[in-house]
DNA sequence: ACCTGAACACCGTTCAAGT
DNA sequence: ACCTGAACACCGTTCAAGT
């Protein structure tokens, strides 16, 4: 007897409807940098504005779903990294995080929902970002066996430092991919000490 | 013959205005999570909305404003670690990214003024930045010379770091000791290559 | 020279009426 | 069951009138 939310099947209509403004959204906040609208939103996705709110309650709801989807990306990602990185674990976790930070820097709309959007944004990403924690402490469990990972690095450590690197990606014309290796650098155990003498 | 904006000194009232603005901005910003109206400002001012439009053109200005005074504190904690870590310019350059993520961690007006306030809260630090990056330069070379520093590592990647590690401050849950912690780790240079054998 | 606050503009959100 | 858009509420900003 499992609790599911019973999400009946939407009539059609409602489905593409939610589609047009997702993507609308994706489009709007990925080009105009001060702010987006709803109207502008219900405009280009071509419904009412009391469409957006039949199917997102409020503004960062929108913005939720953006980033809960990305999530879904980026789990994809940690869980090839935990069943292809077997031989190299350090490498495949770093690698990880790379191609998850590439992500997020291609896709203006995710970036800007996540740090413009509030804390509110991510309560709409409960389940993922559980999922996310979960392959991260794997991987993390993993590398820091092989003895290549500063053993004082959590999983926690992950979203941080994604957080933090995504914080920079459009800001004062600075490159993500150094400060990205700057923190791995970090994250490695430092080595073992030289043989007396 | 140098160029100096002409600023002449304030009417007595309208300093004290000025800075009664101020005091209630850090307050408002501090407290109130969601979002601090220019009403409320005045309110706790004691000033008509007017005034502070007077004093400060529109809200990111004022933001701006305390931003600004946040750098100013930066900068001289900057110059103390330039005049007094000539012994050990590694040390000196960590403790003093230590002191300035602590110094913003216990000011939550100006933490939410930089991330929240957009690009533009920038533009009124423009001196006060450069004479930030100065120090940094020379913190940084310093450091570089004496071997314990990355060579990679940059006089700009200190102002990244730093909006990263901020940027975690109060999230998630999240320790901004440890992002900062694990980013200095990643600043050190790597240990000379054992000798071979 | 500076202050005041009512009025305006803008934009998130609601809800009565429609299909 | 879902859609529409005019109306409302809220808040940043202006400006005519005041000292």
């Amino acid at each position: 007897m499992t609790v599911t939310t019973a999400t009946r099947p939407m009539r059609a209509d409602a489905r593409r409807n939610r589609e047009s403004i997702l993507a609308a959204a994706r489009e709007l906040f990925a080009e105009s940098r001060p702010d987006v609208q709803i109207d502008d939103v219900a405009r280009v996705a071509g419904v009412g504005v009391g469409t957006v709110y039949r199917h997102f309650p409020d503004k960062q709801a929108l913005m939720g779903e953006l980033v809960r989807e990305r999530f879904v990306l980026f789990n994809e990602r940690m869980r090839t990294a935990v069943e292809e990185g077997e031989g190299e674990p350090f490498e495949a976790l770093a690698q990880a995080l790379r191609d998850n930070a590439a992500s997020v820097a291609g896709d203006a709309a995710t970036r800007f929902a996540m740090m413009s959007g509030g804390e509110r944004v991510f309560e709409y990403v409960g389940e993922e970002k559980e999922e996310f924690l979960r392959l991260a402490r794997r991987l993390v469990l993993r590398a820091r066996r092989s003895g290549e990972l500063n053993p004082r690095f959590q999983a926690t450590d992950i979203p941080m430092v994604m957080c933090g690197v995504c914080a920079t990606i459009d800001k004062g014309g600075w490159d993500w991919r150094r400060h990205l290796d700057l923190v791995i650098e970090g994250m490695r155990a430092e080595p073992p000490a030289p043989p007396a003498g």
